[in-house]
DNA sequence: TGTGAATATAAATTCAAA
DNA sequence: TTTGAATTTATATTCACA
């Protein structure tokens, strides 16, 4: 299936466009774009994705693409 | 106090020498180099060394020095 | 296979205290 | 300031099912 690449990918335009620091809040972005999913769903992606978090200088964690 | 400083330096030799997936983990590692600390402290620890939560390829996650 | 609901586990924070 | 105990919050996993 297609839509949990197309989300995978969406996930990576966001998290690259604006500091998203947990998944629920991922959930939400996600879902302005069209997509509908649960935080189960969301982990397994980050999982799959290899996305780290981490710890900014401001104090905030911010999810990113490791490399 | 320098106990913090002498902990957190034992931390990042810690886990650039072997694979140290939880917090848990961390604690028994820290005890058996003589350093007695609760879960609170190690999450404290890590924010301030900004170290990052990755999945490897093997699936399981490691803690590392982001850079 | 991929997902959600429920649950288990891990990690961050609050609040008191030394 | 730094810490631990308790708690909250976040994340990973299990289990059933489309």
């Amino acid at each position: 299936m297609n839509a949990r690449k197309d989300r995978q990918n969406q996930i990576l335009t966001l998290i690259a466009n604006e500091p998203i620091a947990t998944q629920d809040e991922l959930i939400l972005k996600l879902r302005e774009h069209g997509y509908e999913v649960t935080q189960a769903t969301i982990s397994r992606d980050i999982k799959e994705l290899k996305l780290i978090k981490q710890v900014g200088a401001d104090g905030k964690s911010v999810y990113s693409a490791g490399n």
